[in-house]
DNA sequence: TGACTCAATGTCAGATATGACATATATTGA
DNA sequence: TCAATATATGTCATATCTGACATTGAGTCA
């Protein structure tokens, strides 16, 4: 995805609304955002069921709470990597992965 | 993953392995790597099964020949976005994808 | 009220990924 | 064999992602 429509996308604020509402998204991007989203949900998921705030997830990432926030929030400057090797982190295992996102 | 690590295992050449090889890797980290290489594959059986070039399917990612066949190859500075990107560019759907990784 | 915890959001310097390019090494077909 | 064509590998400037930090606001409890 170029960065033209990621600003167009993070200035509408993708991260709420249901992923039909992304006008003129190509289907494989409609697809990537998507599943990033999935992602997203999961991980807050994972998180809140572990009971850990972002800050104590963020400690067992190495990582920050803002980034914690942001992956949660769908922010497009999340990386698909950090996505799946936070869940990872919270022992998500390859087959609930591919739960996720089917 | 750190970048020593990533070193490491570059150096050591994890594309070609089984991915059982690769000693002192957390399990997070293998599921990461495993994945990742599970994408690679795929990839490359999608463009074959379409009888594309590397550079053919370049010219589709609107990306290059270079880094078609890093991507194929596992190496270490692809992404998880690219890859899944590139498979969704290649007609994957989101099932498919799932089926991979599970 | 005020102190506290949690989460959201903006910014930025440094880290990593990217496309492009050069070039080397297959692989294929005549 | 030769010459196309395909693929692999290294490098690099630029783009993008990252952790860290500051700040804000919301919720909770005393």
């Amino acid at each position: 995805m170029n960065t033209t429509k990621r600003k167009r996308l993070e200035a509408k604020g993708w991260k709420v609304g249901s992923t039909a509402d992304f006008l003129d998204l190509s289907p494989e991007e409609a697809a990537y955002v998507e599943v990033k989203l999935a992602l997203s949900k999961r991980l807050q998921a994972a998180r809140r069921g572990k009971n850990l705030s972002q800050e104590q997830l963020a400690q067992l990432l190495k990582s920050s709470q803002s980034r914690v926030a942001k992956m949660e929030a769908g922010d497009p400057t999340v990386s698909l990597d950090l996505l799946v090797r936070s869940l990872f982190a919270l022992g998500t295992s390859r087959k609930t992965l591919a739960r996720i996102l089917g």
